[in-house]
DNA sequence: CCGGAAATGAGAGACGTCAATCAGCGGAGG
DNA sequence: CCTCCGCTGATTGACGTCTCTCATTTCCGG
C-alpha cells in the first residue's frame, strides 16, 4: 500500500556514519568533519530524505503560545479581524498552537504597552498588533525582542521598530489602485474627487490619499480633505456639507472607517450619484455594494492577513525565514465579485 | 516554561476509565456503554483536550498519494498552474504528501483517460485534474470515487460526474464582474463590446460571455462573438479585422486565452483605445496591463487554487469535511495593485 | 610516538497516539 | 452451574526524532 519514507536512520546507513552523526549534520550541532558533512548531504540527496515534522514536533513537545493584540471597539473592520482570528486559534489548537486574541482600548499607547508587558511576563513566543506611531509603542515593541519575543505588526507598521515583520498593504498602493479605478470611472474625462480619512495623523490614512494624489494629480481637482474621525456620524456631517459646497464634485474616495455615515448621505442624494470608492468589506459597506451606491471596495484581505500572521509567529518561533511571500495585494470588489457572507449558508 | 497539554491518559483518568476505553471513544470504536462515553466526553470538554495530530500522523505512518494532471502545451496560465503545483509539492513533503504533477495532452479526452487509469492502477488517494465536459472523462472520474479514490476538479467543472469537489471560479460571476466594470468605465455612457472567446463550445468560456450579457444586455450593444481558439495569431487577426469593420467599438472583452495577439492588435491601435477587460494574469497581460494597453486583468488566483485543492485532497483523503469554504471569487487587478513578479526578489 | 582534542559510534528514554492482545468482570440465558 | 457476550482494564510495540550520556577511535602538533 504506502511504501515507507527514508528516515534519519537510513540515511545515516547509507552515508556510513552513526546516526549520531547524521542528526549532528541536519541539526547543526557541529562537531562533525567536512567529509563526514558531505557524505551525509549526499545520503539525503540521494534518497530525498525530508525530515518527518510530525516526529520531530511530537519529541519536542513544543507549545507555541501567541497573543493577538486588537484595538477594542465598535470598527466594523476589527470585529472581522477578531473574528477571524478566533477562528483562527481555534483551527491551531490541534497543531499545538496556543492563541490569545486580547482587546485594547484603541488609540491608547499606555493601555498598548501595559498589556504587553502582562503578554511578556505571562511568557509567549510571539506577539502581533496593531502598529500605531507612536514612541512608547515603539519602545515597548523593542523591548518585546529583546526578551526573545517575536512582534508582527498587523494593517499599520510600525517601521521605527525592531518588529520582525509587517503583515498587512502597501497603503500607498491602495490609494494608488483606488486613483486608477476613479480614473477609469471618468472615462477619460476629468472630475473631481473628495478625499475622506479618519485622521491625517494616522499614517495608513495619509499614505492612501498620498497614493490617490500620485495617480490623480494633474488629471483631477483634489478636494480639501476631509478628517471624520472614523465616526459615522462626524463623516455623515461634513460629507453632506462638503457636496453641498462643491456640486462638481463627481467622485469620493473614503480612506477611513465610518463609512456607514457616508453611505447615509449617499442615500439621500439624488441623483447623478459620484463615483465612490472606499475601503473594507465590511456588512455596511457590502450593502452599499449591492444597493449601488458604492462602485469599488479596496479590501485588505483580513483573511489572508490573518493566516500570514500566524504562520509568521509559527516560523520565527521555529527559527525558519518568515516565507516572505511579499506584500498582501489590496483587492477589489465590485457588486458582482462579492465573496459569499461569512457564516451565511 | 512550557506547560504541556492534556493527553489522552489525562482524560482517562480524569474520566476514571482506562486509556483503553477513552481510546475506544475518541476514535468511535464502538464497544463502550453509554455511561462511560459520556464520562470521557466530559472529561474531554473539562480538559480542553485536543488530539495530538503530530503524535497520531506518526504513529499512523500515513501517507498521502495525490496526482494532478494538467493538460500540456504553451498556455501561460497552465503553466503557472503547473509551477505552483511543482512548488506546492515540495512544500507538502515534510508533512509526508506524494504529490505527482502530470501532463497530459489538451483537449484529448482519450489521454486523459488512460492516464487516470495508470494513476488509478499506481494506486493514488487522490487526482486533481481539469475539468472538460465529455461523457468519456465523466465516465472516468466515476470509475475513479467507485474504486475510493477521491477527484477534485479545477477550473471548469464537470457537474454530470461525482466529482467530490469543483476548485474553481464561477465563470459566469467573473463575466459579470466584467461586465460590471465595463459599464463602470464607460461613466454611464453606453457602447458597444466586442466578446472575445477561444471557443463558445468551452462551457467556461461561455458561461463567462452569459454573465457579460447578464449585466450589458439592454444598456451595451454586444457584437458578435470572436472565436479565437486560444491562438494568439488567430485572435490577432480576427480582433483586428473585427475593430476595423467596426469602429464604434468601446469595450473589448477577452474571456480566454490566446491575448498576447490581442494586445499587439492594441500596440498598432491609434487612439482612443476601448477598453479592455481579459482573464488571467500571466506575463504578458501583466506586460499589457503596465503598458496602459489593458485596463484590467480578472484572475482565479491560481495560488488559492492549488492551496484549496491540495487542502481538499488531503481532507478527503482523512474522511473529514473538505472545508466547504465557499467559492473562490473572482480577482480583479489594475496596473497599481499587481503583486510582485513571482520569481523577482 | 605520545598526549590531548576532535570526531564518531552506540544506545536509550521521552514525546502522544494507534492498534492490537489478553484477561477479568458481571449479567443473562440455557 | 456453566457458557457466552458485552464491557472494561492493563499492557505493549511501533512510529521518527530529539537529546543526552559514555565510550571509543582518529587525527594532529609537538
Amino acid at each position: 500500500m504506502d511504501r515507507r519514507m527514508p528516515t534519519l536512520s537510513d540515511v545515516a546507513q547509507r552515508a556510513r556514519v552513526s546516526y549520531a552523526t547524521a542528526d549532528r549534520v541536519v541539526n547543526a550541532r557541529g562537531g562533525v568533519s567536512a567529509k563526514s558533512v558531505d557524505r551525509v548531504r549526499a545520503a539525503i540527496e540521494d534518497l530525498g530524505y525530508v525530515r518527518n515534522v510530525a516526529a520531530a514536533n511530537l519529541s519536542q513537545r513544543k507549545l507555541y503560545r501567541f497573543a493577538v493584540v486588537l484595538p477594542a471597539g465598535s470598527n466594523a473592520f476589527f470585529a472581522r479581524v477578531r473574528a477571524l482570528f478566533v477562528e483562527a486559534a481555534e483551527r491551531l489548537r490541534p497543531d499545538r498552537v496556543v492563541l490569545r486574541v486580547e482587546d485594547v482600548e484603541a488609540f491608547d499607547p499606555r493601555a498598548l504597552c501595559a498589556r504587553l508587558e502582562l503578554l511578556a511576563e505571562d511568557g509567549v513566543d510571539g506577539i502581533a498588533l496593531v502598529g500605531s506611531d507612536d514612541a512608547q509603542v515603539t519602545a515597548a515593541i523593542d523591548g518585546l525582542r529583546d526578551r526573545g519575543i517575536s512582534v508582527v505588526t498587523l494593517v499599520s507598521d510600525v517601521p521605527g521598530s525592531g518588529r520582525d515583520v509587517y503583515v498587512g498593504i502597501d497603503n500607498r498602493t491602495a490609494g494608488r489602485t483606488a486613483g486608477r479605478l476613479i480614473t477609469l470611472a471618468h472615462a477619460g474625462g476629468g472630475g473631481a474627487v473628495l478625499p475622506v480619512v479618519g485622521a491625517l495623523s494616522a499614517p495608513d490614512h495619509a499614505e492612501r490619499v498620498a497614493g490617490l494624489r500620485d495617480v490623480l494629480d494633474g488629471f483631477f481637482r483634489i478636494a480639501p480633505v476631509i478628517e471624520g474621525r472614523d465616526r459615522h456620524a462626524e463623516v455623515e456631517a461634513r460629507v453632506a456639507q462638503a457636496l453641498d459646497a462643491d456640486p462638481a464634485i463627481t467622485a469620493i474616495y473614503s480612506a477611513g472607517a465610518g463609512n456607514a455615515g457616508l453611505i447615509r448621505v449617499l442615500e439621500a442624494k439624488p441623483e447623478p450619484r459620484p463615483v465612490v470608492v472606499l475601503h473594507e468589506l465590511v456588512p455596511h459597506t457590502r450593502r452599499g455594494l449591492e444597493a449601488g451606491l458604492i462602485d469599488i471596495v479596496i479590501d485588505q484581505r483580513p483573511e489572508e492577513e490573518v493566516t500570514r500572521a500566524t504562520e509568521t509567529l509559527r516560523a520565527l518561533a521555529d527559527r525558519r525565514d518568515p516565507a516572505a511571500a511579499g506584500p498582501i495585494v489590496p483587492t477589489i470588489f465590485v457588486a458582482e465579485n462579492l465573496p459569499p457572507m461569512p457564516g451565511a449558508p
